[in-house]
DNA sequence: TTGTATTTCATAACGCCGTTATGAACGCCG
DNA sequence: CGGCGTTCATAACGGCGTTATGAAATACAA
């Protein structure tokens, strides 16, 4: 997993490879399939492992007195995760990426519930009579799919000249609290907020190497 | 082309091989490679018929009195582009999607200027005084990362439960339009009755195969 | 400790991929 | 007619994921 982490960090997806991990790990092609029971069960592995990743910057946004400010650290932690790995957010998200093969519908819904804590988090918002926005899955939900989008063209170099990403970003977050419910005025106060404590989530570090799937709450 | 497009949309991009394609054209693979020069070459043009397809939908977007409206059929012109051509949407963007090979950074940049149109469009509701933003580039890229983000999770199938992508896609619509600067009320009209417009858009008809690069409109 | 059962992995092969070299067939034009 | 450039069929190369096979190594029971 420690090998397979730097290939694809240092040379990209085309470097993940049965044969090429198992190269540089001095042993076989076969170990591979012992360990992980193919190269699907690998690259699942590596979606557990991102997803692990980003749970770990989440973890580290603290409640404050403005959930809105902590809403939008919520999307400035997952673009720094993303930025940070950017190629093990492709694999997460690339679909069918490597080599022609896909993730299991499971596996797609393991990292879905990484949401829970933004769902949480909108919950508050809505509680706190930020957001007009009734239902926080909704809100978590457009919140996670722009900034999804922003990220993704960001690091397939789509944006366009004048407009940068940590500019379209920035409109983007205050844009979105806006539009979900809040007032200009507060939501650019909140956005503004949340930039200062960006820094404080540092790096989590590598978390423990994911295992297994990552633990599914009842719903 | 034809065979390849037909491929793609049929059996996926594990289905988009030189081999294949050959078979299937009767031909052998040497055909790709005389008049495409190799896989990354068909792949390309792919994407030039992909962009042109895009294309084909905006343009049939006409403008009416109220600019947000307009603004609001572009994107369901865009999502509606990418649910009608879910693999050839992947392989636009998909950047790293088949056997780990990827554009040009050059070819990228064709693609992003299908969004003057919509850029254009944005200027029109900020000289209608609808959208605060004051910049058209910005709020044009603030829309496309969006709604990019929304379709990408929507054909991936990513999105949670109770949050079908029609649902999301209606409340980031309207979210977008009022936190680009929009008030409420109007924004929400303005997405009601951009609505209706959707099914006046049809399908365009499959374009004249894109035989180049699209043209580049001077900056 | 010994014998057995299970796991782990090295080797080799199969079929697929993109790509390339080679040479034959073909159309074009002087 | 004869040379020429394009087009493509054939065959090969290296790399990929995967699989079968068998040999070590390990775990475990007696």
């Amino acid at each position: 997993m420690d090998i397979a982490a730097r290939l694809l960090a240092d040379e990209g997806p085309a470097a993940l490879s049965a044969r090429r991990i198992a190269a540089e790990a001095g042993t076989s092609t076969m170990a591979v399939y012992t360990n992980f029971g193919g190269m699907s069960g690998l690259v699942r592995q590596m979606v557990y492992e991102g997803f692990a990743r980003l749970e770990a910057y989440f973890a580290r946004v603290e409640q404050t007195a403005d959930p809105v400010a902590d809403m939008a650290l919520f999307g400035r932690a997952y673009r720094h995760n993303a930025v940070t790995n950017p190629h093990l957010y492709a694999v997460m998200f690339g679909g069918a990426s490597l080599g022609g093969f896909s993730l299991t519908a499971e596996d797609r819904q393991y990292g879905r519930f990484t949401l829970s804590t933004v769902v949480q988090c909108a919950a508050r918002c809505i509680a706190a009579g930020r957001f007009r926005t009734g239902d926080p899955e909704l809100v978590a939900h457009q919140l996670w799919t722009a900034i999804h989008g922003l990220v993704t063209l960001e690091l397939g170099d789509y944006l366009i000249e004048p407009c940068d990403a940590p500019r379209v970003f920035e409109a983007q977050l205050t844009g979105l609290m806006v539009g979900v419910g809040d007032l200009l005025e507060p939501a650019t106060r909140s956005v503004r907020a949340s930039e200062a404590r960006l820094s404080d989530l540092a790096d989590p570090g590598d978390p423990a190497h994911a295992v297994g799937p990552p633990a599914v709450p009842e719903s």
